[in-house]
DNA sequence: CTGAAAGCGCTTACAG
DNA sequence: CTGAAAGCGCTTACAG
């Protein structure tokens, strides 16, 4: 049934180990002998198998990619990239998901070693994980990216997403806001933890109080979002602007907004983070921080690849980190109300003299 | 370096078929050495070689994937779903996406069975492939789903696309639409080719005119479809809805005609297919046409799983349709219009009596 | 209930 | 330039 090497041998009149030696473009083998051979493989429409070939080579040409939510856009865009990517170099990508859950992350990191792939690439850990460092420290490749533990001792690539809270907070406050509401994410991830020291980070630096009130970082569903802004709205220090760590979050603000009957940006600026597809569509136009996602995955899997053909592990641990950028759309507005109010070393009042 | 089937037979002082024996639950093993065996299975932290016991076995416990833009939500909602499942037997999910190209779709499967995996699923053939029905002939395990191609001679899992858009045009033509646009995707997918054949039927089952400039289906881009718009609104003979052919399109046209002061459903209704997560978002809130994705994704898998299990050729191919179902909205208004020109048998007139 | 031997389909020193 | 032999890490008749 099966065409194996050694039906091509037979057929070729040749050895075995000459019918490798054509398949892996030896140098040594004689014209006319490998002509023989090639002939032999058309013939009998040889393709040779991968899983012998990876048993004995040791090497099996797929890497193992793990991401958090294969259904959002962040991990399908970079899982894209990745899978293009990889086919350039004849490497296959194994996918895991793990609904964020880490029990499900080590499972199937334990899985694609038993499968023996060359390499594993996770974008999403959580903060408390050390099972990636114990096999970064046994040498084994592994490159994550998007999120990091907080151990350094493992390779990792991700956005400066301390500095990308910094140029939301600082886009709010030139235009005049200083009650900041943040709503966020999870902060077992470290995303999230670093837009949230990041936002926390950037009012302190504007001598804005911080206000506990102001931080919601609960259950990430719209209905517990609405509930939090209900609630929010009906005390009397009110923000005048919301800085969500991801643009889904910010959808789910404005969208609880509308229904409470309030414009954006005429009542209450919004913020977003991640720049997804849907944030550009005229009917949401959401201001918010963008990440070169696809920069980020090629570059994960660029390292992964050298680690892989490397095969000796670095002195020190990959560290890479990337720039976070601002988009401006129509979600932010000036809160003229601020300017009347407080007059900040007289930059309003200037007009008035 | 590597623990293998030998270090355990030789600490737990039995040979290399018994050690096999107990990892792979075989009765007759005496209970005293099945606990030996797992007692040094578990002090030198063996992990069975997959690779190996793929090649002895003939078998490697992975499917492949082949999907058309696993960044497209269709795509990945599938593509969750199918990892998911496939884990719960133990089966891992090689991924690999194609563009749209059929190149690229030839190339994956050949890769995918040099890698031996024990089936393969695809959700993104066009209609002229014939590459699929090759295989299915050989009996390879195959299941297609979503799109299947002219030849009947191959599994597959579809929603009842043309009973999907008589769903839409008869929603339409009930609130009074009888100038009904339809914008489609290339018409080589058998999706958008029953899409339109049913949107064909529909109309001409109500006496509504085929009209050639109410059909688009050209570059799915924003741009062109924009382009296509103003041309067609600029005629003196207009539609009053649009029927998009996926939910895509219709937000494309909903943007397009927003930018041209337009308001949506009072100047024009706009209907899609798909039912994609974006269309339930409150600022867009699309009428459309649903399908289970999950289920048939669901069920593709199933059946391949089977296909493999029963390892024989079954004597018809599998063909499954599934029911499409109507998703009412905010994009689709009544057309007054249409009540007050035609009085068709007097409904209107009634008052008038 | 257990073990010796063969084999899955390749590649790779090694010898000639 | 070519071939015989060993081996990658498992499983599976088969014999005992």
């Amino acid at each position: 049934m099966k065409v194996t090497v050694k039906d091509i041998a037979r057929t070729a009149g040749v050895s075995q180990s000459t019918v490798s030696k054509v398949l892996n473009n030896y140098a040594q083998v004689k014209e006319s002998t490998r002509k023989k051979v090639l002939k032999a493989v058309e013939e009998l429409g040889f393709v040779p198998d991968l899983v012998a070939r990876s048993l004995v080579m040791n090497r099996t040409g797929t890497i193992g990619l793990i991401v958090g939510d294969i259904a959002n856009p962040f991990f399908s865009e970079t899982a894209k990239v990745i899978i293009a990517e990889a086919r350039k170099s004849g490497i296959d990508v194994i996918l895991s998901d793990t609904d964020y859950r880490s029990e499900l992350m080590e499972m199937a990191v334990k899985n694609m070693l038993a499968r023996r792939v060359d390499g594993i690439l996770i974008s999403a850990v959580d903060r408390k994980d050390t099972f990636t460092t114990d096999l970064y420290k046994k040498g084994y490749p592994l490159v994550l990216f998007n999120r990091h533990p907080d151990s350094d001792l493992v390779n990792y690539i991700v956005l400066d997403n301390g500095k990308g809270s910094r140029l939301a907070v600082n886009h709010l406050v030139q235009l005049g806001h200083r009650r900041i509401s943040f709503i966020s994410g999870p902060l077992q991830f470290s995303t999230f933890h670093h837009r949230y020291l990041g936002y926390k980070n950037a009012i302190q630096e504007h001598n804005i109080p911080y206000i506990e009130e102001f931080v919601f970082d609960g259950d990430p569903s719209y209905e517990s979002i609405n509930d939090y802004l209900k609630e929010l709205l009906n005390k009397d220090e009110k923000p005048t602007a919301f800085f969500a760590a991801t643009d889904q979050l910010a959808i789910h603000v404005m969208d609880a907004l509308a229904r409470m009957g309030f414009n954006v940006p005429l009542d209450f600026s919004v913020i977003g983070f991640d720049n997804i597809d849907i944030s550009s569509n005229p009917h949401i136009n959401l201001t918010t921080v963008s990440q070169n996602k696809k920069e980020m995955a090629k570059l994960a899997l660029e390292k992964l690849l050298a680690l892989i053909d490397e095969g000796e592990i670095p002195e020190q641990p990959i560290h890479i980190t990337l720039e976070p950028k601002l988009i401006i759309r129509k979600t932010v507005g000036v809160n003229y109300e601020q300017f009347h109010y407080e007059t900040p070393r007289g930059e309003i009042s200037l007009s008035e003299g």
